[in-house]
DNA sequence: CTGTTAGCGCCTTCAA
DNA sequence: TTGAAGGCGCTAACAG
């Protein structure tokens, strides 16, 4: 809260003795025109003759010149940056293997532009508000909201404050004019059946439950589900993770997979190509969603407000030893 | 690039209709103070009466007021914002846990304050360029890198510039004066080894590399292993994700863990706790290690240089089923 | 303790 | 096509 106080008094130069960061007004001079021409040609250069252009580029180039972000930001009132909010029920979110798919995707949105990312973990209770307050007085263009939850009352402030908004997951009380993407997690099933079906497997498993499952709790499920079907000949397990558990249980139990059990995991996010043997599963298009998302919001916070149907992906189906 | 045309000219109302965030000379104007006690009642309180300061509460609060941070940076000539820098030689680095905790760590480390997390996912070659002149422009107040490779000159080029700057693991060109924290992987393994032979093991072998190896590798590691030394009693794994690999192929070669073989990995970010049998393994400390990049990060901003030192951190051996 | 005054760096009318 | 001028919201002297 408290400022630490400013030591240099007038002087304009450096503070701590730092090199100061180049102004515009400094890049107009070097170039010979006056700012608002050099702000002209770095916005976009239109009406600005090519070699006052020229000059500007040079100039910006030599200094090494970035726009003072503040300054910009107060007179365009965009501040050009995102968050990226993180409603933090459970500890997990940030280690789960879908958010740094997000990030990635989200990142990949932004790279061919100037918008910078801000993380907003949110807390519970009290907290939130800070959270909430900070996206109401607009301290970002926009946000895309990680939704994997369903008891917050984030996602319906922030469709009413109107905010470009995005959420990555259906919102839980999903409103006309919410944007969102998902994934097809039905059609990931159907297929992951169907290919053990294909495969000839006539006693087919499933093994699901939500990610923030106790741990371990995947291991008994696989356990308890080859005590009751010994003569099970294909499983469908939820995620990889939960997936690996299962391959470690037949395993143990002297299952060969694929020969006796084909096992068919769900994620692809990693885990899945190195465990033993490499597992098939439903590749989910995480990075390829969220830079769906973070595409959308780009469009809603350029004023296409026609950009807000949902966007809906779908698993596909990748093939390794296991299945 | 280029700005999209602001519509309203002079009004001081709402663009597009939207609610305007509430200024400070709203919040003294309904506090019945001027803007310059507003201002000082905001920032800590000093030199403001008692009266006054509550006046300035109560507004604050029913206009929900947040200081429109560009102004206040303008001015201030801080960001209140720290960089996450991501050096993106390969692209798993946000998949890895290592990630995740860092996150965590650096969330928490600035959840006391209103300072901001943006996140600067650098590229190679030209793009690198971006964020560096980002960096040394002085759009944040400090960065905290994350140092898994070893031939950036980003380290240096941040350590030349004095921007404040604390990475997380050792730079490979550490030098005098650079921040760092990282974790003392030669006392891990020491201790993992330790723990094996007090439990009664005598041949103990290790499965070491790269976490960036390619996939897979930490099977065949696991099965030459046990080839060339069948009468195997211990296995030290590099990581619990190879581990995981090393647990399913002494499963299918009929090894019972721990009974004949323990196994100890390292990490404990997650997956360890939900394989079968629950991994031995040795927790790596973080978060509680990106904690402390944050905190120290933190105070160097505030001034304190005499915060340089590094500190390294031990990993702690936590003891499951397998071993 | 308080109000008045002057910018921070930038974009954007407006007049030339 | 260009420059001069004003102001975005805030903080920090300075004088009261």
């Amino acid at each position: 809260m408290t400022a630490d106080t400013q030591s240099t008094p007038g002087g304009r130069g450096a503070a701590r003795g730092l090199p100061h960061a180049p102004t515009l007004e400094e890049v107009a001079r070097r170039a010979g025109v006056s700012r608002s021409t050099a702000s002209r040609a770095i916005n976009g250069g239109l009406k600005v003759s090519p070699a006052a252009q020229a000059a500007v580029d040079a100039a910006i180039a030599e200094l090494a010149y970035t726009p003072n972000r503040a300054a910009r930001s107060l007179v365009t009132r965009r501040t050009d940056s995102i968050a990226l909010v993180v409603p933090e029920p459970d500890e997990r979110v940030l280690s789960d293997p879908y958010f740094a798919g997000t990030l990635r995707g989200i990142s990949e949105a932004l790279d061919p532009t100037d918008i910078q990312l801000v993380l907003l973990i949110a807390r519970r209770g009290e907290e939130t508000q800070r959270t909430t307050r900070y996206l109401l007085n607009r301290h970002v263009d926009g946000a895309v909201v990680v939704s994997h939850h369903r008891d917050d009352a984030l996602d319906r402030v922030l469709h009413d404050s109107r905010l470009p908004t995005v959420f990555v997951g259906r919102p839980w009380a999903a409103a006309e004019g919410m944007s969102y993407v998902d994934v097809d997690n039905e059609h990931g099933g159907r297929t992951a059946t169907e290919h053990l079906i294909a495969a000839g497997c006539t006693r087919i498993g499933t093994i699901a439950g939500p990610l923030d499952m106790a741990a371990g709790v995947d291991r008994p499920a696989a356990e308890r589900l080859l005590a009751a079907y010994p003569d099970l000949d294909g499983i469908f397990v939820a995620s990889d993770l939960m997936a690996v558990g299962a391959l470690t249980v037949l395993a143990k139990h002297g299952r060969s997979v694929p020969d006796d059990v084909r096992v068919v995991g769900y994620d692809d996010l990693g885990v899945a190509a190195s465990t033993s043997p490499p597992l098939t599963t439903m590749r989910n298009p995480v990075v390829e969603m969220s830079r769906a998302a973070g595409e959308l919001l780009l469009a809603q916070i350029a004023g296409n407000v026609d950009e807000a149907a949902p966007r809906i992906f779908q698993a596909e189906l990748v093939v390794r030893e296991s299945a």
